[in-house]
Order: structure tokens, then sequence, then C-alpha cells
DNA sequence: ACCTGAACACCGTTCAAGT
DNA sequence: ACCTGAACACCGTTCAAGT
């Protein structure tokens, strides 16, 4: 049996994976902008330079990071099983795919724009096309107008989470600052913006994004298909 | 009359304006991983601590690149004056605005992540939003739905974006690599995005984009107002 | 008011040396 | 195979000195 000082002193020993979740934690802790080789490294207790035996470079491992947490993300069931149209209705489906987003930025909310921004090249990346993909097939639609709904259904659900982001970084959770911004708008260019302010400055996510969702999906069910 | 020696030496003065202009350039020209202030400043013929002088430090500078591009936004016509439902029809109004954040991403590709990822506190950000919020009024909507209007046409426009600067890095701009990732995906486990591969990899953002915007402005177009 | 060089405290990564 | 310290070529930014 080999010697294995690490952990006989009660360390795991080094390996991409805790690499990747020091580097999470970090990121949600902190935030990405202070995120360094450097500081993960004292923060699993190495040297900087034994992180490289187990990834790269920074870039493969912020990559590695992103394919992590979407590789996470529960996508629901993979839908009816045999007969078509059996089970979970494909509105349903879709829903539960696109709510599957928004609990990544709940869950990672400091990471979701290094997620949404970075090329996952790993397959697990592409478990979200496939169930948009597969739903969008069970309700009837051919496979080009199937891979142009996971398009548009992807997209939504991406640009809600960073849109979301903007707004809160706007917003800045200082709802004084918020307000003196309004206040520095000119009427006469920005009249609805003025007006509507009370609702804009309103933060609920939740509904907003349903709102959208809602009509994406009846959108899409009002589409002429193969059949119902 | 002061001496200028800069200008006599045919160089323009150093300016807020100019430094953005330059950081724009630079990202274009070889994206933003590179971007430095010691880059810019040679690329300006001064040094690098002279662009202290006009801007406060990098972060704002990058601010100022989303802002100058945004504020640069042709949002379209601001839509009827006077009598309501006059001039352009709002479901039009809706498509121009969303397109106009289409053009940004064409006119300045690798800028794109940063525009749609950094806050942007000036009113010139504030345009798009005022935009949305005009026509959804127009279209008959109350206060509390045309907010919540304007953040879904939002999401879509910024989603469709981001998700296709995603799908470009993926698919690499070399179909050889493309083709092989899909190679090592396990059948069993993605039937739909091995059987869907050509069009999956087929890549017509043009098409795709304005097919996601008739499902939006269709949804909308269905919703009960008050008037239509 | 604007420009500048030197200096400081950080980076990511290469390399050669260790076990 | 894995770990490591020293070193290199970069960063952004502070400061004090110039005009």
């Amino acid at each position: 049996m080999p010697r294995r000082p690490e952990i006989e002193a009660g360390r795991a020993a080094l390996s991409r994976d805790r690499i990747i979740g020091a580097a999470i934690d970090l990121i949600e802790r902190e935030g990405e902008a202070t995120l360094s080789m450097r500081r993960i490294a004292t923060e699993l207790g190495v040297a900087v330079m034994s992180l490289y035996n187990h990834v790269p470079n920074k870039d493969a491992l912020l990559d590695g990071v992103a394919e992590r947490i979407i590789g996470g993300m529960e996508v629901g069931e993979v839908g009816p099983v045999g007969v078509r149209g059996e089970g979970v209705h494909w509105t349903e489906r879709a829903r539960a795919l696109i709510r599957a987003y928004r609990k990544v930025a709940h869950d990672y909310p400091r990471c979701v724009t290094l997620v949404l921004t970075r090329k996952i090249d790993a397959p697990s990346g592409m478990r979200p096309v496939e169930h948009a993909l597969a739903l969008a097939e069970d309700a009837g639609f051919d496979g080009e107008t199937s891979v142009r709904i996971m398009r548009a259904l992807l997209a939504y659900a991406i640009g809600a989470q960073m849109r979301e982001v903007g707004a809160a970084k706007l917003l800045d959770y200082l709802p004084k600052a918020a307000a003196e911004r309004f206040d520095r708008l000119d009427p006469a260019e920005f009249p609805h913006v003025v007006s509507f302010q009370d609702q804009l400055m309103r933060h609920d996510p939740e509904t907003d994004f349903e709102f959208g969702l809602d009509l994406m999906i009846s959108a899409l069910d009002a589409l002429p298909r193969r059949q119902g």
C-alpha cells in the first residue's frame, strides 16, 4: 500500500473534480472577477502549479465549471416512452425544461453568466438540446421545425436569465440608488419608463419568467403540425 | 492660443470617447480576452497612465463600451404620435426593435457578450426599454402587462444573440470538428440530436431568429387587451 | 488640467527539480 | 505520476513628479 500523506492528513487527493468544485464555491462566495488559479490553490491547501497536473489551464477549468453545472441540470422526465402522446403533455415538458434553466440560476446565481457564456463541448451539454428536440418531435413537429423550436425555447431560457441578472445589477438591490437613477431620466424622452417606474422597480422574476414562458408555449401550441 | 503638441503632430487629443473607440476596435480585432489598458494605450500612442485622466478604471471603461454600443442602436421609429393606432403597426415596431439587437450583434460580433453582460447605467441604455413599453401600451395593454411584455421581448432578443454566439463557438466554424463532436455522442442517449445532425449543423441565424420572433409576436397578438 | 515613469501587488503559465 | 518553487511575461492601479 503506497504512502498517501495527503489522505493521512485528512485531505482528499487533488483531482479535476475537486478543483472545479473549489472554483464553483469561490465564484459563488466572492464572484468570478476575483477567481484566480492561485486563489483556488490556497483554498485547496496546495501549490498553484499542482492544479496544472489535473487541468491544462484556466480557460479549460472555466469550461469545466460550465460543463459541470449544465450537466447537473435536472432536465425532467425524458417523456413518453413507447406510445406517442402517452405520459406528460409536451407543453408541460417544455415548461419543465425551461424551468430547469431557472433552477440553475437560482442554485448558482454568480455562475450563470459564466455558464451561459462558455461553450460546452462535453456531451452532457447536449442534454437540454436532446430534451427539447424530443418534446418538439413528440408534439408532432417535423425535424426542421423541431430544431427551430428548440432554438427558440433555449433562446428564451437563456435570455430570461441574462436579462434578470442585468436588471438585478441595475436595480442594485438598493432601491434608493435605483430610484435616483429614474429621477435622472428626462420624462420627455422616457415617458413610459418614468410613468411605469413602480412596476419597473418591482422585482418579481418568477412571474415575469412564467409570463414569457406562457407566451412561447401558447405560440408553439398554435403552430400547425402533423398531429395533435 | 495654447500650444497643443499632440494636434500639431496630427494626433487628436486624448478623450474618453477616443479611448472607448480604441477599446471597441481592439475587441473586434483581437477579442475581449487580450484587451488591456496597456494595449489600448500603445494603440493610442500614449502612456498607460494617461488613460486614467479620462476613465476611472478598466471596469468603467468596459461599461462605457457597452453604453456606447447600446446607445448607438437604431431602435426604430418611436411610433405613432398623436392618434393611437396611427402609423406603423405595433407588431412591426416590435419586430424592428428586436431586429435592432440583431444588428448590434452583426456590427459588433465580438462585443455582444460584453454588451449583454454589463450593466448599463446611462439613460441611453433605457431607450430600448422605453421603446418596448411604448409599443406595448399603444397595442392596448395595461401598464403591468406592458412591463411584462417588454421583459419577455428583451429576454428573447438577448437570448437569441447569446445562443447564437454559443452555437457558433460550438460549431467552431469548422464543420469537420463539429461533425466529429456529433460522432462522439451516444445515439442511445441522444437519438434526436444524432438524427437531426444535418439541421443542427446548418447555421442559418436569420431564419432561426425570425422564427422565434414570429412566435413571440403572434403570442402577444393573441393576448387579450383593452383595445385592438 | 493633463501627462508620465517607476513601483507595487497581483496574474497565468513554463521550466527544471524533486518524490 | 504527481507535486513544487523559482522565474517570466504580463496585468491594473497608486503615487509622486513633471508641464
